[in-house]
DNA sequence: GATTTCTGTTGGAACGTTCCAACAAGTGCG
DNA sequence: CGCACTTGTTGGAACGTTCCAACAGAAATC
């Protein structure tokens, strides 16, 4: 049962059964214009006898060109990221390339080894999506072959970047509090995570410009539900008050419902919170939160754009592009409570 | 600024830089035993200045191995689908093998290409994680290259199979409301959905057993937050009660959740809901939703493991594997209230 | 009718590896 | 000392494709 698979049958087999030469078979395959009607059917109808299939390692080997892009994303289990490797996706099937996904689960080692993995794969451009290797390992990698690096702010001459602008997110995200009426409004920051600190720095300077710069509060936390719980906690120890919360990100934010609800205050009547990323969690019924918008498709596919520019030598330039969020506003936001 | 990307370095010149054959290079590259120190270090280094990388395509054109495993996975959305490519990815390294995803998003057209694509690079094997396309594709695909299918019972001679038992499944979430008090238990379809039909049928069978046959009640839905909160929909214009409801998966069951609140019900004082998968989503502190478990990072695992006993041609037979669910209780299910 | 151009086809070199049979230089043993 | 074995190294063939210069035959041009 089941049997032993039989070699794959080869360009020279096809030619054979056809009664034609491998380059006339090859030439078929590639639908080059120049065949006759004829010799074009004897070699199909071989082929698809034969159940061949053109061994794309090979053909690479020699055209110098795998038609393969690299995504090598850190973090599967972030919604925003799959909808970066959705966009770079569709980008690269409609240009005739294809995405080849591989992950490193948030570990530097494991992720250095996924993109090692890709390039000896030769693939034509590297995505690199939220990693957190070295910029240095980067930088080599860029010398190789094409590389966009999203979500990470970069200066390379050589590494392309694409990030979304989150410094006016985090600012975006004051100003609607701000309209609303509040005032005590609290970051709970992404950590060490990509983008986290330019969040920061869009929080306390739109707090300024705002003159509530005596209001600005700030505990750590991190890009996970629990780093948004913790956050909480530590805002109620502190003791000092707020009607408004800007989490990291969705993940953070969920934590952040989850424990303000199990300490009695009701969002938005009590507390008002923004989550920043849009994922779709931010977009359930059930929780449908104010989220500060990053546009993770368009990014995926910008990067692959970029990629195929590059490699088809239309570009030699270094491109750094910033995108710009947008704000989704939901019913975890409304003015603050009488008296604030 | 960029520059031009120099050609990379082969291993015959790596050979001509270390004063070595490509041959010594070639096993020393592979880490073999029989070389000596001086030349090891002479090649290292050598290969060390140059950046040398190998070309997995070239090697693997000879050695009719690429040691890349390729998993197509239908719809990278859903949660349940990412937990299987990570337990793949993380067994495919510890077995000296890489995974690389592909995705066809849910349409049969771009799986079929994806699979083909994974096949031109001469993947050793191939999971295929709730595909849509047809059998008598797949049988083709299974023919050419070990594979392994998920969430989709299969007969086949050719291609093994690993599927998590999905009668059982519904069947003791059924048995959990029934020991709780619950008799009017009604169920929400996964309509057209991967297992569906079975976890249908286990919920009947399951009433059937609590001598619960009148009580059966079943409105089509479908795998989304939409489907769950329109079958909840249907229950209540339908007029009759319901003290608990089985959704299809975690995604309806959010849906069932916020359409229930919408509608004034308590979960779980006034309806029990319980979902299915148990994905990250289930175990949200803000949700907290009981949750039939499926394991499918360990199917991912396993669907691996297989491959790679296939590859290595130690096993010739066909597999098909049943997993067993289990059920995560949470805090969406409670007795029915009084008097019902 | 000779030359040029076009059309369709071809065999061999190349791509960057691994495999393999063969070898030179030691090392051990009777 | 002669022989067998071991250790370390080698060049050439092979993997399955594309590229390229070259061709034969037909068609077009003078």
């Amino acid at each position: 049962m089941g049997g032993r698979r039989a070699t794959r049958p080869t360009i020279v087999d096809v030619a054979r059964k056809a009664g034609v030469s491998k380059s006339l078979v090859s030439l078929v395959m590639r639908n080059a214009s120049n065949v006759s009607e004829a010799s074009r059917r004897a070699v199909l109808e071989a082929a698809e006898e034969l159940g061949y299939r053109p061994n794309a390692m090979a053909r690479s080997l020699v055209q110098q060109r795998s038609f393969v892009i690299g995504v090598m994303v850190s973090d599967l289990s972030n919604p925003f990221f799959i909808d970066v490797i959705q966009g770079a996706t569709d980008t690269a099937r409609e240009a005739g390339y294809r995405a080849l996904v591989n992950t490193g689960g948030r570990d530097k080692h494991n992720e250095e080894d996924a993109i090692e993995t890709l390039l000896r794969l030769q693939v034509d451009g590297l995505v690199l999506a939220g990693s957190i290797v070295d910029s240095k390992f980067i930088e080599r990698v860029g010398a190789e072959v094409p590389t966009v690096i999203t979500n990470r702010h970069s200066r390379s001459q050589v590494i392309d970047s694409i990030v979304i602008h989150d410094w006016k997110g985090a600012a975006m995200a004051v100003d609607h509090l701000v309209g609303l009426g509040h005032r005590k409004i609290a970051h709970i920051t992404g950590g060490r995570g990509a983008g986290a600190q330019n969040r920061l720095n869009g929080y306390r300077q739109a707090m300024k410009r705002h003159g509530l710069e005596g209001e600005i509060r700030v505990v750590p936390g991190a890009y996970t539900e629990k780093g948004g719980a913790d956050g909480v906690a530590r805002l109620v120890d502190e003791g000092a008050g707020f009607t408004a919360i800007l989490a990291p990100n969705d993940l953070a934010a969920l934590g952040v419902l989850e424990a303000l609800s199990a300490r009695g205050f009701r969002v938005p009547e009590d507390v008002s919170v923004v989550g920043y990323d849009d994922t779709f969690l931010a977009s359930l019924g059930h929780i449908d939160m104010t989220s500060v918008r990053q546009d993770a498709r368009q990014m995926g596919s910008q990067a692959v754009e970029m990629l195929i520019e590059r490699a088809d030598g239309k570009r030699s330039s270094t491109n750094h592009i910033v995108l710009e969020p947008t704000l989704t506003v939901r019913s975890s936001t409304a003015p603050p409570p009488f008296g604030d």
